[in-house]
RNA sequence: GCCCUUGUAGCUCAGGGGAUAGAGCAACUGCCUCCUAAGCAGUAGGUCGCAGGUUCGAAUCCUGCCGAGGGCGCCA
């Protein structure tokens, strides 16, 4: 009944549609009758600033207008009142049973009240970033985390989504590793030029690799030879040399399977698992077609494209296609990777979820991309950008030692910590050993989880390992508690035979507060996605968490007299576990069945 | 040097041009014979880096300065 046509209208857009008829009716621009969540909570539910931009073109004082405004809205049955306040703020109380009513509505919906696009878009969201021998280590945590967030809010809300994480196999640090391999290993087939079988099985264990990864980059930073030995048999490696390729796809296949499996474990899947040399014989014909729009030059050996504009506010440097020895580099792959997903895929947006220190390198991929009419302009391009992760110092985030922290140890380390929260609890001593091990490890990610996924993720912030292991307050396990308790106490009400009943106005404050909460949620959905920044949605989440343990802790459900009144308790109890678990599903957070 | 990001409570962070800038942590005071205390109620804590500008109105937009982090062709 008050939803629109296409799907379910926000309560916050059903009320800038009643103001702005309003203002409509008084020869001014409806959007000005745009209405937010009140700040003023002891004033109104809902205020409406419109009056005080309108006051100009209306020719009269914002005040005058705010109450000709509140007079032709204030007998609506909707409101209980609409009061002029201030310089010109419009103040809007809903009545009580317009409030039970709505949220009532959207527990009826098949989508909770969620917004739905009228137009699906195909996105392909790159994330995660994993790299052939690099174990993941917490830089990867927040591409992780914010993507597979992003990526589940735009399918949600009805986009279809390919997830892809991009692997990191073709580039330079291939050619360092099969150097590495041939320095430990010298005697093996994959080095000698007239071979034609090679060893069945991987030389090297992901241990070895990532152990080997870091000296060999040290050993060619060191040493301008072996550094173009690597350079060398990365090339040697792209052109399709025998043994390099069977070496090379046994080292993929090592580190795939790891990575695999940290992902898993952070509860991320993928729909792809291409990488950079997917599109490696794609590369020649892109660059022919690039050639056509007569931007790519030679310079200095190389083959670049020039991708600098006269109002560019700093000169953007040409993007490096070829290197001066023909090998591809990073912007070639992601070039022809781009090319792929439009034309292969047929990618409507690519949303890249990748550390904001890498802005120039997107900004000159999407500019080659666009002056070359690689892409047509309708399909999008993003640089979806974060900050560093940073130790209590300010510098990146390290163990004590100095090397990087490995994804799967920062893991262990909160899973843990929630371990022995767990074993501090009463409750904790009967549950079987598998589930105490299940509750921590759903405990410490959704410590892990929403610590990162509540900061703004354009701005770097500090890991504080003390901090993610607390777990009071805003955090991850905040959340679940909450929907642990709602299914708790709705299990309890069905042993005593009692079921979620229709909502009735609300009775207590702290009932009316939380069903204020719920009719935002359409809005910190939408925010989320325009701004493809899950953390409105994690301080939302919050916010409704809150909401409803207050309620819980005022209001006594199953020793309320009236049966009518706690029925409708239960009824609010069941709408908000299914709100929070729909968000938390988002957020990527698994709630246990107790803790 | 140029460019990007950033500066809000002791700490970590939210904040959509609007009224009296909010959370959590830490500190202090209460609350488990009652649906899970991983909780709730309360106290205290602020020149929103500084200076101008735009606006009826600026933490929010613009400019400059200062501090922090980052980037700037043969790595990714």
């Amino acid at each position: 009944m008050l939803g629109g046509r296409d799907g379910w209208m926000s309560l916050i857009s059903h009320l800038g549609e009643v103001f702005g008829s309003a203002f409509q009716e008084l020869g001014l621009d409806s959007e000005y009758g745009k209405v937010f969540p009140s700040q003023r909570p002891e004033l109104g539910d809902f205020q409406c600033n419109g009056a005080l931009a309108a006051a100009r073109s209306a020719r009269q004082p914002p005040s005058r207008l705010a109450t000709t405004v509140a007079e032709m809205t204030g007998t609506d049955s909707r409101f209980q009142s609409v009061t002029a306040a201030g310089p010109g703020f419009v103040n809007i109380k809903l009545s009580d049973g317009f409030l039970a009513e709505w949220v009532e509505d959207m527990a009826s919906d098949s989508h909770l009240g969620a917004p739905r696009v009228s137009r699906p878009l195909h996105i392909v969201v790159d994330y995660g970033g994993p790299n052939v021998a690099k174990p993941m280590h917490v830089g990867h945590l927040r591409s992780t985390i914010i993507g597979d967030a992003l990526a589940r809010i735009f399918a949600r809300v009805g986009h279809r989504v390919t997830r892809d994480p991009h692997f990191g196999d073709w580039g330079t640090q291939m050619g360092m590793l099969i150097i590495g391999v041939r320095e430990r290993f010298p005697q093996l087939a994959y080095f000698d030029c007239n071979a034609r079988t090679f060893p069945a099985r991987s030389p090297v264990s992901l241990a070895d690799l990532a152990e080997m990864y870091p000296q060999v980059a040290a050993e060619c930073a060191a040493s301008p030879q072996l550094a173009e030995q690597a350079r060398r048999a990365t090339l040697e490696l792209q052109e399709g040399r025998p043994g390099y390729r069977a070496l090379w796809k046994q080292m993929v296949q090592v580190s795939l399977e790891s990575q695999r499996a940290d992902f898993a474990r952070l509860g991320v899947e993928f729909d792809l698992w291409y990488g950079e040399s997917t599109v490696a014989d794609r590369v020649e014909g892109m660059i022919a077609r690039m050639e056509e729009s007569g931007l790519v030059t030679e310079s200095e050996g190389a083959t670049v494209v020039e991708v600098a504009m006269a109002d560019d506010k700093a000169p953007l440097p040409p993007l490096m296609l070829c290197k001066s020895d023909g090998a591809a580099l990073y912007a070639t792959t992601d070039l022809a990777t781009i090319e792929m997903r439009v034309d292969d895929l047929g990618a409507d947006s690519i949303l890249y979820v990748v550390d904001a220190r890498q802005a120039d390198h997107f900004r000159g991929v999407f500019r080659a991309a666009r002056l070359t009419g690689l892409v047509p302009p309708a399909v999008g391009l993003e640089h979806i950008g974060f900050g560093t992760m940073n130790g209590p110092d300010g510098r990146p985030f390290r163990t004590r030692e100095g090397g990087v922290v490995r994804l799967g140890d920062l893991i262990d380390q909160v899973t843990e910590a929630a371990r022995r929260r767990l074993e501090e609890n009463d409750m904790a001593k009967a549950y079987p050993e598998s589930e105490r091990r299940a509750v921590a490890e759903a405990v410490g990610l959704a410590a892990l989880k929403f610590g990162d996924l509540s900061t703004h993720r354009a701005s770097n912030y500090v890991f504080d390992p003390d901090r993610f292991v607390s777990f009071s307050g805003k955090t991850g396990p905040y959340l679940q508690y909450g929907v642990v308790r709602i299914r708790s106490l709705l299990a309890r009400a069905a042993r005593q035979g009692l079921a979620p009943g229709r909502l009735g106005p609300p009775a207590h404050p702290a009932e009316r507060r939380l069903m204020l909460a719920l009719t935002l949620m359409p809005e910190a959905i939408n925010r989320a996605a325009s701004e493809r920044a899950p953390h409105h949605l994690a301080e939302y989440c919050y916010r409704v968490a809150v909401g409803f343990t207050r309620f819980y802790d005022q209001c006594h459900i199953l020793s309320e007299p009236d049966p009518g009144r706690r029925d409708a308790w239960l009824g609010l109890a069941d709408i908000t576990g299914r709100v929070l678990s729909m968000l938390l599903d988002i957020l990527g957070i698994d709630v246990p069945d107790r803790m």
